[in-house]
DNA sequence: CATGAATGAGCATTCATTCAT
DNA sequence: CATGAATGAATGCTCATTCAT
């Protein structure tokens, strides 16, 4: 990760604010001032690049969990917390939310990287709240993490569109038995 | 709606389901066993084509809020109810979601259709429950039902993302305060 | 040349006034109120549509001829007025200078119009001139009646072009001997 | 300009003689042996592409309107002389007269050039044979030039026309004062 | 290691023309 | 005779990716 490599994250992470994750890959590299085939020696494929882009932060939030266990009144406070700080992270990300997306050619990396480094975390914490009995809804932590992550989709944009209320509601949910729908 | 209208329709519903609302042009043509041009000529813009496929389905959801008004025990389970048969609409579609994006070239007109003809009757649902006393969390119509389709975006090809459950956690939320969450 | 006869003939002269003689057909057909077969039953070829359209103007001009050689002063004047007439006649027409164009698909009828109907008028005026000794040039007919055809050319939409100016300067240039001029 | 730029305004330069410089952009690149996109790469827009081909031959005649001037015997024949460089230039391109015509997407950049670079020779050219007292006609160089582009329009292909011929009539006519011709 | 020129597939869109009804 | 639906070729343009220098 040399001089070049740096360019490009940096240049990377503005297009990407900017232009949203499916920019053009010769606009980072021209942000960069760097050649499109430099580009591509640093960061073979889209997915390194998007991740290498916010491992720093997914560093970050991935350490915020324990912290907020520690901190907060109550593990349920940690949960929203944590949630909300996953909030301001993808909020900024114009598009980000394809990442969900099974078929979005180049976010696999990223896909991983949330499962292995975030997951993890949002266990720990809803376990937590979960024996303090705040939490009894039944939610795996993968499943509220994607939840959260589509609930922030797109949002840049729409200002009829509160995706930080939304996700309150959703882990509001959390404290409540969840009533039975079957199709009808 | 000549000799190939419907049968545009059906491709096009197909396609969409498979590739997503996105899908190329001539994909759908060549679906429906029509030359672009037939294509262009029924629906000038990909909008139109959108619309048209999703009116009916549209139109159905439409009519079913007052009637689970009615049939339903409570207010609340109506919009449980109501809400997941929109759930039910989306799931089988994938990429659908890219409706609530400002850019997507193409989709204003179902965003249209979408706040003209399902917002009024989630507020109808909504208001009857929060009449009732069971929904007392301050949510707009528009931000719910934006927010569940968010929820089911991209759902199809991930088993363990559960949309159904997320919705019903959203939805349960309603009936709680919402807790103030300031950035720290 | 039925009632649909005349209909598409007036839109035609409409549409071609508006967007050009090669405007598209349907646009013809749709101004006429008619369907495109009906337009192609009636005028097979571009050509054909473009000849009919004009043919009347064009016999006025052919009939002009004569008459100007009667009523006016001197033959000379008489060239002069007659290729002005010329002038308004194309002067409304936007495009209609691709009609000298060999490639121009469609337009072989005009051009054969032209030379058919116009060119021998102004031989006619063109030896009176001369053998008042006003004109002196060696011009053929032909040349003369395309040159000024291309000095309309595409006039509208530039207030710089004068047109009308540059076909006075070259009539008027019929009054003298030519320089020899052999590329160096 | 890298390995295919030269090759791409060879082909272009005998394309547009051929076809016109409206010519399919990819047949351009195909006679270079060239993918499209680098067509693209090189010239942006049409516009660049034609500029490029006709930079070289119009630096040209505008350096020769000054030095026929100085080696002509008198200005009206470094006018006359002039004009027809002009012609030898415009006589070989096939469709190029389309560059006066607004409407003609992609011409705007070398309509400019005509202006800026050709103008003020021809202005130059005007004013001294002006100042002999050969030319007396009003005219503005721009419409001089303009009409002479006119004159040139389509000419290949059509043995009866002699471009050559008409131009210097129109030259010959600045000789004399014009008459007044109002429409009838 | 870095460069950026070159590639060509992919997509939207328009239009002249034919043909079954 | 009239209709207008259907056709598909043609064209401009973008972008991810490779490769010679």
């Amino acid at each position: 990760m040399q001089r070049n490599g740096q360019a490009l994250l940096d240049a990377a992470a503005e297009v990407f604010a900017r232009s949203g994750v499916g920019a053009p890959v010769r606009e980072v590299a021209a942000a960069a001032g760097v050649g499109v085939a430099t580009l591509y020696r640093h960061f073979p494929t889209r997915s390194d690049l998007v991740v290498a882009v916010y491992r720093h932060q997914i560093d970050g939030l991935a350490a915020s969990g324990p912290a907020l266990l520690a901190s907060e009144p109550t593990p349920f406070t940690a949960v929203l917390r944590w949630v909300h700080e996953f909030v301001d992270f993808l909020g900024t990300k114009h598009g980000l939310a394809r990442v969900w997306d099974g078929d979005a050619a180049g976010f696999t990396a990223l896909h991983t990287l949330f499962v292995d480094r975030l997951v993890p975390v949002l266990a720990d914490l809803l376990a937590a709240a979960r024996g303090s009995g705040d939490v009894v809804a039944e939610v795996t932590p993968y499943q509220l993490l994607r939840a959260v992550g589509d609930l922030v989709a797109f949002a840049p944009g729409d200002p009829d569109h509160d995706a930080r209320r939304m996700v309150t509601l959703l882990v509001t949910g959390l404290r409540q038995e969840q009533p039975l729908i079957r199709p009808a």
